[in-house]
DNA sequence: ACCAACTCATACGTGCATGTCTGACTTGTA
DNA sequence: TACAAGTCAGACATGCACGTATGAGTTGGT
């Protein structure tokens, strides 16, 4: 809702037709269903998926990489408008669970199309858009470590990543119907906590 | 070195020249890092990785499915090789680091390929290939479980998946160097131990 | 040394996805 | 209502990967 700049598919560009704004973003919501149906999907199946003829796709976006790009950049987007509603401050553990349970929706609804990114998109410019993202998750886990609240023998970038990892493997579960998405949550942090609280523990301290 | 049946590609099949042997092998192990460079490796790609003709690559294997088929199952039965060895009793937490350790590497080695596998095999073939390794893993924490060793308050379901997820985490970040292979171990350790054995938490229990 | 097994270059056919173009048609908006 | 903006079907060019020949040349085994 903020920057808005438009740039990256129509003509004109700043004056879209009520109709057109819908379509784009029909196809950008198609985007995402179809690419979780079949990570290959074509630019006519997302088309067919949008309910919309594939002309009328390639009259918004140019090229493929050009729809990944702007509709991982939507998802993200409002992704951060949950995400930035949840507080961080307080107890740590409980922010992190909090934020835990914000993004493991997020994720679960947008992985596929996240992986589809990774293989058309340079690797920069997908950090780049999930900076803030990462930002936030990162700076609770570093209160946390320097509150006490989470162990420190581990690096920040090494739970970032089993976070994320832990989160995924939750969707992957849940997509092949051995796990309840209600219970998801909960499985997560089952993991997590006890992994990022624990102290020093018995294994050599190296 | 065990069954052997040979089967797949060849046309004989029973009596292979040494010189194919050694082309087939070729193939095998360059298909393997051919996609781990690339998961998107044509069957070129793959001729040119082990330098070999491409239709000396159609002589052994019909089709790509038949060569992902046959890498994977090659690279498995190499892991069995390595992982029948590992001594499952004792503590079961000790074992189990055993276990990690000894997977992370194979792991580590053909997750590109699994990937690769996962989406021009059925799925239930894949699963019959995984059989022997997730029964192991899956007994190891079974019996971890009954001794009181490992938490009971999450279906070993959610254990091996949390397992496989962490180890593909840390390969993850080696790969994008970003941590130490040497380190890599530890790593998993550090996560999963503490994730496994503790009690029951202070979270709701539901 | 001989024969079969194997390799490999070249070439061909096919199917599919991307991206471009054209022209007729429909729909917003001023 | 008139015009621009947008939609959509159909056709076309291109490139790539797969899979299938064919034939001449090598190499292994006996």
């Amino acid at each position: 809702m903020t920057q808005k700049m438009a740039g990256t598919g129509r003509r004109g560009a700043a004056n879209q037709r009520a109709d057109a704004q819908r379509n784009r973003a029909k196809i950008l919501a198609a985007t995402v269903t179809a690419i979780r149906k079949n990570p290959d999907a074509s630019l006519s199946d997302i088309a067919a998926e949008a309910g919309t003829g594939r002309q009328t796709l390639y009259g918004h976006f140019r090229t493929r990489p050009e729809l990944i790009d702007a509709a991982l950049a939507d998802s993200i987007e409002r992704g951060e408008e949950v995400l930035s509603q949840v507080p961080l401050d307080g107890d740590p553990v409980e922010a992190f669970q909090r934020l835990v349970a914000s993004s493991w929706v997020l994720v679960d609804r947008s992985r596929a199309l996240l992986a589809a990114a990774q293989k058309e998109l340079p690797a920069t410019r997908i950090r780049e858009m999930h900076e803030k993202a990462e930002a936030r998750m990162r700076g609770l886990l570093e209160r946390g470590q320097n509150e006490g609240a989470f162990r420190s023998d581990l690096p920040v970038s090494w739970l970032l990543t089993t976070t994320h990892v832990v989160m995924n493997g939750a969707a992957e579960e849940v997509r092949a119907d051995r796990l309840d998405p209600e219970d998801a949550p909960w499985f997560i942090d089952a993991i997590l906590l006890p992994a990022f609280t624990s102290p020093a523990q018995p294994g050599q301290p190296r």
